[in-house]
Parts: structure tokens; sequence; C-alpha cells
DNA sequence: AAGAAAGTGAAAACGATTATCAGTATCGAC
DNA sequence: GTCGATACTGATAATCGTTTTCACTTTCTT
């Protein structure tokens, strides 16, 4: 639990910046999230905090969480990043219904390995890469033409 | 060369909209690219043309490109829409350069099975996806620590 | 305690895209 | 061809998520 938040103020003192009140707090709200967040949606969670922190100064804290490889920035397809937590976690994709919003992980190994063969083929030297699948999820494939889907849009 | 035209005017006559000088002109800019090309790149290739076409036309076109299966719209990582032509072309995925931002493109039948394997398997139902790898290209590679990329970032 | 340096948040700036709206072009009916 | 209903255009303003600016505050080392 308190560990990521010691991994984070101890990449904060490498850095030469400051452990600071908000910093903190952002970061235990980020730490509790299970899902992935935007920033709107984690400055909501620490908006009853003692000091009033600023969106502006979430924004801040989740790219030093990002600097300190805590937080992955992803970015699905409607203009806005969402943050999931980076360390221990092993590389996941991301299937999205497109009816409810709802975000699965995956991971493949097969699909992994042929997307080395293909970027070796072209002479890439691969990085990164992001796999995305759209599509309807159970739950709202089985309410199919009853009207429009039970969940929240939003996700975080 | 003429029929994508033809397609588009027959389009807009089908949904009750009207063929202008505007739109067959940028019509005609966007069937001439080969290239992935932003709204705002397209904009510049019909800058010189007879009626002073603003940009807000160009986005407009495209959504109707789009609406008549003639364009797809791709949202790689950096916040701007890409455009490539649609209609007779089989679907296909991209790597890109992180170094030079070349775009190449690739399609692998194996990859995309291995997809519907895990999809099917989570319960959803796939309408689309992405997959995007990012890399350095060869000619990045070989320049490696030899200072900037000598490609232009720009894409379109 | 004191000062240098970094941090904060309100507000403004940004960049891509979309909406508004008054004037203009298109096109089918005649 | 003319006419008129209807769609279209483009300048401008608005949006939306995110970043910058900047005057003031906090941290942290000595
Ligand atoms: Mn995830
Ligand atoms: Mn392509
Ligand atoms: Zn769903
Ligand atoms: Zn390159």
């Amino acid at each position: 639990m308190h560990d990521k938040l010691l991994q984070f103020q101890q990449y904060l003192h490498r850095a030469g910046l400051k452990a600071t009140r908000q910093r903190e707090l952002i970061a235990r709200a980020f730490f509790a999230t299970t899902t992935h967040v935007s920033a709107e949606g984690l400055y909501r969670r620490v908006g009853g905090r003692h000091p009033r922190i600023g969106l502006v100064t979430v924004y801040r804290t989740l790219k030093l969480l990002k600097d300190a490889g805590l937080a992955h920035e992803r970015q699905f397809g409607d203009g806005r990043a969402l943050f999931e937590h980076a360390s221990s976690e092993r590389h996941h994709d991301h299937i999205i219904c497109t009816e409810c919003g709802k975000i699965t992980e995956f991971a493949s190994v097969e699909i992994e390995a042929l997307q080395e063969q293909v970027v070796r083929r072209l002479g890439f030297h691969i990085q990164y890469h992001k796999l995305e699948l759209y599509g309807r999820c159970r739950d709202c494939s089985a309410a199919a033409g009853k009207g429009p889907g039970v969940h929240a849009i939003g996700v975080g």
C-alpha cells in the first residue's frame, strides 16, 4: 500500500523536487484507485481534502507519477487521458465497450510475438505499442435492442 | 481517379446535400493524396484555389467523405486526426517512427485472428480495433546517435 | 530562523475541432 | 432561364482537455 507512496517520494527527492502535502494527497488518491482514472476524476476524488487542491496540480502530479514510472497514461478514443498504476504490473492491452464504456484488460503473448515479427520484417525497432479492441461487452450485447445501455458512460 | 469523386457526388445527391465548388476542390485534393493527411494539411493543399476555402469547410468535407465511406479517420498519439482513403482499400494497421514520424502500413491476418479469439473468450462482440506500433524506422535506427533525425516530423 | 528553490492555484493561453450566424450558392420546380 | 426553398460558406466565437503564466506560498537545507 504505502510502498508506492514511498517510491514516489524517493523519486521526488532524487530529482530535487519537493514532497508537498498536495502531492501526497493526490498520489494517495491515485494509488487507491483500481480502475483507469482521468485527471478530472482524480481531482474529484481528492476534492474534499484539506488544502484546496487545484486541477492543475493534479495534472502536474500525474506527470510526475509517470516520470517516476508509477503511472501509465492511456489515450482511448475520446480525447481525454486515463491513468492507471504502472509499477509491478505487466503489460496489457484493452477492450473498450462502445456502448457502456467499460474497459477490460487482456494480454496475449502470441499477439505480442507476432507484432515483433511484423516489425522486424519491416526494419523497425519497436519501442512500444497500443492495441485497443472496440466492441460490445457481454452485458451490452445481451441488452441490445432494449434501449440505451444501463451503465454509465464516464470512466473515472 | 475520377470515380471516387463521382462516388462522392452521388453520395451527396443521395443524402440531399449539394455539390459545391468547395467540396469538389477539397475532395479532389484529398483523392490526390497518397499519405495520411491532416485537416490542416489538406487545407494548405487547396489553399491556392479559387474560392478562398476555409479550414472549417475542409473539416466539414472530411466528415462528409467519412460518411460517404471514402475516408478513414485515424487518431495517432499526437492529438490531431489524420485522414486517408478508404474505398477499395483493405484493413491495415500502422507503425509510426517515434523519431521522424514516418508512418508505415501493414496487415497481419494472424494477428487479426488472434484478436478475434481473445475478444470472443472475453464475451465481447468486436466492432473495430486499433493497433499501432511505435519504434524507430530503419533510417532513424541507422542515424541513431548522430544528432536529430533527418526527416520532417510533420505528416501532412 | 532564513533564504534559495520549487510549488501552488487562479486565470489566461493553447490547439484541434465544432457551433453560430448572417450572407451566398445550389438545384429542382416551374 | 428564373425563382425560391434549402443547404452551404467562412469569419468568428465557443469548447474541451491540457499547459503556461505569474504572484504568492511552502519546502527543505544549512
Ligand atoms: Mn489498463
Ligand atoms: Mn493507413
Ligand atoms: Zn458494455
Ligand atoms: Zn524514422
